[in-house]
RNA sequence: GGGGGUGUAGCUCAGUUGGUUAGAGCGAUCGCCUGUCACGCGAUAGGUCGAGGGUUCGAGUCCCUUCACUCCCGCCA
């Protein structure tokens, strides 16, 4: 038998009436009635109430005990009377009334409420994680994680794949994020960099003809903090794939998205199979690369629109005549909203440092006519032009923004949401999949440079013979991310896995052969013995684990986090080393300024 | 690197137009209470109002500087 329990905190019920049991938990709550005294004992399963009268020598000790202190009682199972059954509690139904009890580990004064479901500040639920822990809505949110990666290892080895450690003290690379360095004490003046991914290893793996690979794998990006980005760490379900094409990854990741999400949540799928929507589309429909498909909305090009003659908004046509777009989101059936409605949302525009967003209402007089601050501007022929183009209806209302493309998509894209929050339009019973596909190969940086838009080991589209390099804007690339709910989960791609066509994208980013054998020296030689044709996609498990909890911040959803400022309160990471230690890895401090 | 928010008791917060001795709930300590499940009742302790400077007869409150936490932009897949 055990010598702290025979049954958990959760476990017993009516059919152990009469039964000796030992229990072993933390103190969660006591209700000192003076010669009655009930504590509720908890542990990881759940909370049974305990009973103690003024004539057990315990009694005292007992009312004395802190909350939290951790305690073996010895006692008597009973059944509650009808009237005082807890049926919010699974072992509602019974009590242990307590014969004798041990202190197995005390509690001091608390820094904070364990029991309560009072919000705290993150810095001292950071420093006192492990109590932090005890609560029960992260504690159910670590053990859904931990549920999480498990189904997921079960359905990939379903699925075929295996799952292999690539190494944590690697080489750093150029291209992406910031690297975690770590100087090498056996070769001074060397550095390891910590992986951002197991990107070329995984690439290695398909190389080394292994087929099918998949990692719970650590990720490491010395990168500034979001609410759903972690500081230095984050954690991948890295998979890659030999032989395949873009639908065969899809393929696998839609089932195990699908399986994984009714698994653990009962929200339902928009859609069934996740749809393809290239880039390009993205950008104008949606303002971003990753939409969320519960947000009815859509945006329109109306640019054209502010061409014609019979138009005579002049701040628009002037923007539009030096190059200006104009995007537009259509809301059906406003036209009864309050003004405070429109004002509202231009207002808000404006707090966004956009200029504002021009709106009117379409009205059916005689003919068709705006109704709004702008509405004067516009014919009845241009509306009906408009009404064409985006499907808006008389009752319709239309927002406008204007301005640079890149100005005008983001503005769009968060007035999208806005709009749609304000209307309470999104559904949020449901999940909303999709891939974004076709992302170009190239992208044009703020000094005119070509760089790579995403990752340098992407396949370019389309027969090698054919690919345009006169124009690598154009060339667009196996390259595709998975979103949910306006969450990007994850990007990958279809490798590339021709040397000399890596060499060839390489030198259109700036970078010469002999650089390029300096910096991937391990994968570009392995990709010249005979390289499968591969790809694969990375879904972040944070990210997922946070949709599953309806966490918005990825500390709700990590065991020990780091602060915004990746320091570790509770165990003091970063901290100083001392001079040996220096000394003997070749390093000097410089002073600080 | 930049912008916003917050900072008052161990915890969560209130504190009016600048005005006497800075309050509440929870927690702690002490006392009362035999059916509670956020038990109840009474009392006590607990404050560098994040820090520094300034304005003022007088600052938790106004101004400047600075620090910490957080959200966002940049950055990052």
């Amino acid at each position: 038998m055990n010598k702290y329990r025979t049954h958990n905190c959760s476990e017993l019920t009516k059919k152990n009436n009469a039964e000796n049991v030992i229990l072993s938990g933390w103190i969660n709550k006591k209700r000192d009635h003076g010669n009655l005294l009930f504590i509720d004992l908890r542990d990881n399963y759940g909370v049974t109430q305990c009973v103690i009268d003024k004539s057990n020598k315990y009694f005292i000790k007992l009312e004395k005990i802190q909350l939290e202190s951790v305690i073996k009682i010895l006692g008597k199972v009973v059944n509650r009377s009808n009237e005082t059954i807890n049926s919010e509690l699974k072992t509602g139904e019974i009590e242990v009334i307590i014969d004798s009890f041990e202190t197995l580990g005390n509690c001091k004064e608390l820094p904070m409420p364990v029991f309560t479901d009072q919000e705290y500040s993150e810095e001292i639920r950071l420093k006192y994680r492990f109590l932090d822990l005890r609560r029960k809505k992260i504690h159910e949110n670590i053990i859904l994680r931990s549920k999480v990666i498990s189904f997921i290892r079960k359905e990939m080895n379903e699925l075929g794949f295996l799952e292999f450690q690539t190494p944590i003290l690697t080489s750093s690379s150029p291209e992406g994020a910031r690297d975690f360095l770590v100087p090498s004490r056996l070769n001074p003046g060397k550095f390891y960099a910590l992986p951002q991914a197991p990107q070329q290893f995984k690439q290695l793996i398909m190389v080394s003809g292994f087929d099918k690979y998949f990692q719970i794998a650590p990720c490491f990006r010395d990168e500034d903090a979001r609410a759903d980005r972690s500081p230095g760490e984050f954690y991948q379900l890295d998979l890659e794939m030999s032989f395949v094409e873009q639908e065969d990854v899809f393929n696998v990741v839609e089932k195990l998205m699908k399986n994984l999400f009714k698994k653990f949540s009962s929200k339902k799928f928009l859609y069934n199979k996740f749809p393809r929507i290239p880039y390009k589309e993205a950008m104008l429909k949606y303002g971003t690369d990753k939409p969320d498909l519960r947000n009815p909305l859509l945006i329109n090009d109306l640019t054209s629109i502010f061409t014609r003659e019979d138009v005579k908004f002049d701040i628009f046509k002037k923007l539009v005549k030096s190059g200006s777009k104009v995007r537009a989101i259509i809301t059906k059936n406003t036209k009864d909203k309050p003004r405070s409605f429109f004002d509202n949302i231009d207002k808000w525009a404006k707090d966004q440092g956009a200029s504002g967003l021009a709106y009117f209402t379409i009205e059916n007089g005689k003919e068709i006519s705006a109704k709004g601050p702008v509405g004067k501007f516009f014919s009845s022929e241009s509306l009906n032009e408009i009404m064409k183009t985006t499907g808006a209806k008389v009752g319709d209302s239309i927002f406008f923004a204007c301005g640079k493309i890149n100005e005008v998509e983001k503005i769009s894209s968060i007035a999208r949401e806005k709009i749609a929050q304000d209307l309470d339009l999104i559904d949020k019973s449901s999940f909303a999949f999709c891939w974004i596909v076709d992302y170009p190969m190239f992208e044009i940086d703020d000094n005119n440079k070509i760089k790579f838009s995403h990752n340098p080991f992407s396949m370019p589209q389309g027969e090698i013979e054919k690919v345009d390099f006169k124009n690598p804007l154009n060339i667009k690339a196996y390259q595709y991310d998975i979103v949910c709910n306006g969450v990007e989960l994850s990007s990958g791609a279809i490798r590339n896995h021709k040397p000399d066509l890596m060499y060839k994208l390489f030198s259109i980013a700036g970078y010469d052969k002999k650089q390029v054998d300096n910096k991937f020296s391990g994968m570009i030689n392995a990709l010249s013995y005979g390289a499968p044709p591969h790809g694969g996609i990375a879904p972040g498990i944070d990210r997922i684990v946070m949709l599953l909890a309806e966490e918005k911040n990825i500390r709700e959803v990590t065991m020990f986090p780091m602060n915004q400022n990746a320091q570790d309160l509770m165990m003091n990471a970063p901290s100083e080393i001392n001079e040996d230690q220096l000394k003997e890895l070749g390093l000097a401090l410089k002073s600080k300024k």
